[in-house]
Formats: C-alpha cells, structure tokens, sequence
DNA sequence: TATTTTTTATGAATTTATTCCTATTTCAGG
DNA sequence: CCTGAAATAGGAATAAATTCATAAAAAATA
C-alpha cells in the first residue's frame, strides 16, 4: 500500500537523485513536461489525481531505476528489532571505517545466523535508503544478482549485488551509481552476508 | 522500470498469493470486478492498457501488502529469490487450521533455516498485530522469554513466550489477553520456531 | 444433475490522466 | 537590467482507465 502522497513524493525524488527538476523528469521520460505539475495532482475541487502506472514505468525507465528504488523513495515504519547493536561504522570520503561513535551504519546481531544492519546513511541510495535495515545472511549458496553485504580486512564495507566468483576472488557489480565494479581477493573478506531481506 | 506484461503478471500473482481470483481482488480492494479482467488490458485495435496506480494501491491496500510485496513479484529480490510460499493457514473461533485458499496467515520459507510469518489475521494483537511480519529461526537453544511459533500435529498455532522445558514437554506462556498458559507434548510438535524479529 | 455463485467477457458511459496550448515565474548569462 | 531557457501553472481537448450493464462460461453447492 501507498499513499497518493507518497507516490508524488516519490516522483519528486526520483527526479531530484537524478539531477533532474519534476518536468524535467517527464520530459525525460517523453511525457508531456506538464504531466507532474503540482497543478495535476489534485482536481479543481480537491479530489487526489494519481499519476498513471504507465507514466511511472516511463520515469524509471528514463532514470534506469527499478520499480525497487522506487520504494526506497517511499517512507515507511522503522523496523522494530530483537537484537542487540554491537558494532558502529562510518561512512566517509575515503570509505567505511568501524568506530564506535556517532555511527552512519549500525549493525545488529540476532542470536541465529542472521543478523541486521541497519543503513544510517544515504550511501547506498537510492537502491538502500538511509534508515533501511537488512537482514542478512553469511550462508554461502550465492547466486548471481544476489545482494551483498561485505566487509573486507580493512574494514571497508561493500553493498552490491553477487556476479561471479573463483576460488580466489569475488566479483561483485556496482548497485549504485558512479561505483565502480569490483573484485575482491577472498582472504581481504572477514563478512560476507546475503541479503535476504531489506526494509523500507 | 517495469514492463506492462510484469505489472499484470505481479497483479495475478497478488491475487493468487492472497487466494483471491484476479476479480476477487478488484472486489476486495472497492474496484469494478472486471477491472482487471484480460479484456481491458488490451484496447480493441491491441494498444496496452495499464492499470492505474490508484487501482494498485488499494490492491495493495485490501491485501496488507507493500509496494515492497509487489517489487517481489516482479523483479529478482531478495525477498522472492530465497523464498517460496508454502503452506497457508485459517484462524477460526476454534483454532488455526492449514488450508490452500483464502489464507489469513501465510507462511514463506527461505532456503536457510530462517524464514517469515506473515500473520494476516487480529489473533495475536496487540503485541503482533495484523499485517506483522514474523521473521523466525528453528533454533533450539531456548531461553525464558523467548517468542515462539509453534505449530502442533493437528495444526494449531500458537505464538507463546518460552517458559521452560522438560524430556517430554514444553511450557508456554501467553503473551495475549484470555488465553491460557498451556505444557505441549513434545511428540505432538511439528515445527517450533523462535521469533526473532518481528515487523510493524 | 440442477441450481446458485463466481469468474470472465465485452461494449458503452463515465471518470480520470495526459496532452496541448498559452501564460507566468524563476534563474542564469550577457 | 535585460534576455532567453527552463520550470511551473491552469484551462480545454484528447486519450486512457474504470465503471456500468449485461451475458456467457466456469466453479461450487445442493
């Protein structure tokens, strides 16, 4: 479910994290520029005017963004947890370090072999938005397109979806954009999780 | 970016997910019965007709999905990849019984030993209300206080705390108003499962 | 098997969203 | 300060989706 509210908001910000004004956005994805004026999102006499199914596959379409990071647009309730936090990280120019103030990311262990982690920051928008908790996984049954979590050696964190790997090497493709993609030695890996699960 | 083919099919796949039929769910959700028939998606002269995203919301809405539920249905996600809905359940005045239609708890399993409980019917309100997401593990090593998720022989269901445990049995304290404390026969358990997160 | 209910189908009327057109506002560059 | 491009606004025309009305097919029930 999603409100009328929501769904313009998320308009709205599609535009805006791709760099482009709402009727920028429409003209974009060849609509008429005036299809998501304000003026269109409401009748004369107050009534919510939705836009079209057709017209939001277009703007995704133009912005090459899934129907997926249309969701991470669209506020929703916080996660409610069992767990306990136990680790803090940091994101910052120069990658994500862990620490134990102040955290951009915070991760929470349950009593199984899955565990939360919870994204405080906009780093991984708009596929993961700032405040969405993950429940991962380190099982190891990859298979290709599969969310990853991964921590390396020296503590940088990695999200990005599962392509190949050898006895040696993982290779993961970039989810974001401006991110390259990446492969990375197995032995500089100390976390590697699935994600099975990501909320709002 | 979703195609007109997809949304349809993830429409279907809602309906039938839900143990409705495509018209049922246009009925549940306060639409025409024939608004999603496979007659109007397609104009007379084979142009696509989408349907609109007010319709969606309130399928959405009559079914307590998410736009997330939907994403599932369409696209590879972490959600749809690691799990398959298995097996459904119906809360009565007598008890919960497993069914095949018109489910009121549904159950999905991913493929390690953690899996979610969607529970759809008030039951367990106010602690899990309706719409929760349950996300359980069969782990055994049990601790006072624990929620669990049992499932009986006879296929009742209770979502009790963990009292203790003997050789033979399991005692389990109610976590909602007017219901008993109750001792379960270990032989009579087929699937006892502890919550380990629980969604709004 | 007969009967009722549900589902599916289709055309026409209605409602709704987009487009077209024009006008105003905003903002960067000369 | 002026100008041109982009963004926004709002009404009318057009295109599109839902509803209404009806009928036939399929499924459930007696």
């Amino acid at each position: 479910m999603f409100s009328h509210n929501e769904i313009w908001s998320a308009i709205d910000k599609l535009a805006q994290a791709n760099g482009y004004s709402t009727s920028g956005l429409a003209k974009k994805a060849g609509l008429d520029p005036t299809t998501f004026n304000k003026s269109k999102r409401v009748t004369a006499d107050g009534k919510p005017r939705w836009p079209s199914t057709e017209s939001i596959s277009k703007s995704l379409a133009a912005t090459q963004a899934t129907l997926m990071d249309l969701v991470g647009f669209i506020e929703d309730t916080p996660i409610q947890s069992t767990a306990q936090a136990i680790e803090h990280f940091e994101v910052s120019q120069n990658g994500i370090k862990k620490l134990n103030q102040k955290p951009l990311a915070s991760l929470v262990v349950t009593q199984d072999d899955s565990y939360a982690v919870t994204l405080t920051s906009a780093q991984w928008a708009p596929t993961y938005k700032k405040g969405t908790t993950l429940l991962v996984s380190p099982k190891t049954d990859l298979q290709t397109d599969d969310k990853l979590f991964v921590e390396t050696a020296n503590n940088d964190i990695f999200i990005m979806s599962f392509d190949s790997q050898d006895d040696d090497t993982l290779s993961l493709n970039a989810i974001i954009l401006n991110e390259p993609d990446r492969r990375i030695q197995k032995t500089d890996i100390i976390r590697c999780a699935k994600i099975l699960w990501a909320s709002q």
